[in-house]
DNA sequence: GCGTGTTTGATGACGCGTCAACATCTTGCT
DNA sequence: AGCAAGATGTTGACGCGTCATCAAACACGC
């Protein structure tokens, strides 16, 4: 870390628009999610999976895998989705560490009322902004990214 | 939004990747900086335009304006910050309503002594990850998802 | 001057996210 | 069996971010 090598200014604009559209991006997801359907993005991104599981139940690790997030983020949002009724937690049958995570019936009618809108805010903001050959290089891009990062640990 | 167009698998996995880059990239930018420094992303993104401001000064207003943040946001952050002797606040002369955001001393050592790791980290999981066309392309697309939310309001 | 509407900023409440500490259970080694 | 090590979840404290609300001061027409 002796001499950096600094952004120049094609980077730097790269990186403030980066910062932008995250910014941009998430509030406007976060927004029209609060106003069409009373929920954040924090209970959209649990509310997906489970409503795809089989029954609409998944082990709690299983749930934290596939969003990506780890175990107290999980618990929290979760004590805090179970607190307005839209899933509850369960005893696990195969290893009593664990809790399951069931979609209750106002949880799937809230997801199901949400998605068709924010998959819409979604393709307006970001893929009908794209080509299609735009689209695969960032997917190509960002899972570059991502493996950088998985590598370092 | 009768009948959505869902997203293909295609544009799903983008969007994932999406997802966990934001996730990833900003929970390493964070402990990157907290552990060189003890700043937190957002101190940095304040202390950065306060660095390069003439006498590290600047009207709330304008600092507001320079990282995109609303008000509320910056007067919470400023207030954080002020708490822990990064930054002073000081009645504006022009305009008695207005608040100015003095760097300290303490402030400028932090983040001269943060910046270069933070750059590192920056152009490491991000820049070295792209060619030059990538990044001049990934900045177009950046700029026209930007342009495409602003529109909308 | 005097209202009226706008701009600027601060604050409290609440949801989100991380870290450290903890309790409980499983696994595997001896 | 017994015990150490690891896995799974929860909790409390605290920083971050938004919204609604408030107060103070400017701007502008009258």
């Amino acid at each position: 870390m002796g001499e950096p090598r600094w952004l120049d200014e094609r980077e730097a604009a790269v990186w403030r628009a980066y910062l932008a559209v995250h910014r941009e991006l998430h509030g406007a997801l976060d927004r029209q999610l609060e106003r069409d359907s009373g929920l954040s993005n924090a209970d959209y991104a649990l509310l997906a999976p489970l409503s795809e599981a089989p029954g609409g139940v998944l082990r709690s690790r299983e749930l934290g895998r596939l969003v990506g997030w780890e175990r107290s983020r999980l618990s929290h949002q979760v004590a805090r989705m179970e607190k307005r009724g839209l899933v509850v937690r369960e005893e696990c049958a195969e290893d009593a560490r664990g809790s399951m995570v069931r979609l209750t019936a106002e949880g799937r009618a809230a997801i199901e009322s949400a998605a068709p809108g924010h998959v819409a805010t979604v393709r307006r903001y970001l893929f009908d902004a794209l080509s299609a050959e735009e689209a695969d290089l960032l997917g190509r891009v960002l899972h570059r990214v991502l493996d950088r990062i998985a590598a370092d640990g």
